[in-house]
DNA sequence: CTTAAATATTTCAAGCTTGAAATCTTGATG
DNA sequence: CATCAAGATTTCAAGCTTGAAATATTTAAG
């Protein structure tokens, strides 16, 4: 006889692994389901969003390595989805004053348009898929989770 | 003067939004570390981590399309990281009896032995970057996590 | 001014991922 | 048996992602 795993005795290090595997299940599949709807109901993608959703909220554009630091991707995955994001009339480079190597990237007119209705579907998606989390999940949920982060930034500290 | 959002009165559509890019972020900061001690100290992959995962459940193998829906990734992408696999003797395919359409996949014993050594590394990762959370830490992130999962299979469901 | 280190960005090869088309096999129906 | 739908897998093009190398520019030091 196998001994049946009781999970309420497991040491704290396979409780923890267990989690993670849940969070990191929930996760895949709420961003999966938000690409599919993005990709089918839009014809768009999720890292073109994102790049669009971080421009939307400066107005006087960011630099390529804003960007990239912002949403925590390489220098090179930013070009090339600024470059088609240019291709499509949605964004522009314009040039720093100062600095030559740098250019700053803006949303056009028709790029503001298109995040504005993305974004509007994208909240309501996020609101129909958490719907069964109230104020109280919500609140408990977000202090765990900073705390989570917490371990990671501290580490990024130390790595110095 | 521009009113400064009070998060605490937003509706709770915006918190939701709020907590999901809290989870998300969360959830790719553990994520990318893994990649990146994988790929610095096993000089290894996640993908294939999790394939040689699924399979060392299953010492009799499991077939391609088991592999698919266990990791919930299409087809064509599992044949890709098995051809990895088997390119360098960690796992192979041997053919069903009564079905020759289907093979079935196993890790090889250079495979198992990768693999444990993969997996007592992995779980101390996760128990250093999750070690900020107790027990009833745990236990209640589960909970949450699971009911946030029911939407999303309720849809499944209903999507019939 | 010259040089060297630091910055900002792009280019590139390699790997992962997907959805759709293609191939081959099985099973059910007539 | 013949046909045909369903199933298992592979192939493929397109897109995302990364880290490292290459370019170009700025800044700091001497």
């Amino acid at each position: 006889m196998i001994p049946k795993p009781n999970q309420a005795t497991q040491p704290l290090s396979k409780k923890r692994l267990r989690l993670w595997l849940k969070l990191l299940k929930a996760s895949s599949l709420i961003e999966d389901e938000i690409r599919r709807r993005f990709r089918n109901d839009h014809d768009w993608t999720l890292p073109r969003f994102d790049v669009m959703s971080a421009l939307s909220r400066a107005p006087d554009g960011l630099k390529m390595g804003e960007i990239s630091k912002l949403l925590r991707v390489s220098g090179g995955n930013v070009t090339g989805i600024v470059d088609k994001l240019t291709e499509e009339d949605l964004a522009l480079r314009v040039a720093v004053p100062g600095d030559r190597r740098a250019q700053l990237v803006r949303l056009t007119a028709k790029g503001c348009n298109m995040f504005a209705a993305h974004s509007t579907a994208h909240e309501a998606w996020i609101d129909e898929i958490l719907g069964k989390l109230d104020e109280n999940d919500i609140k408990d949920m977000m202090a765990r989770l900073d705390r989570m982060n917490e371990t990671l930034n501290d580490e990024k500290k130390n790595a110095n």
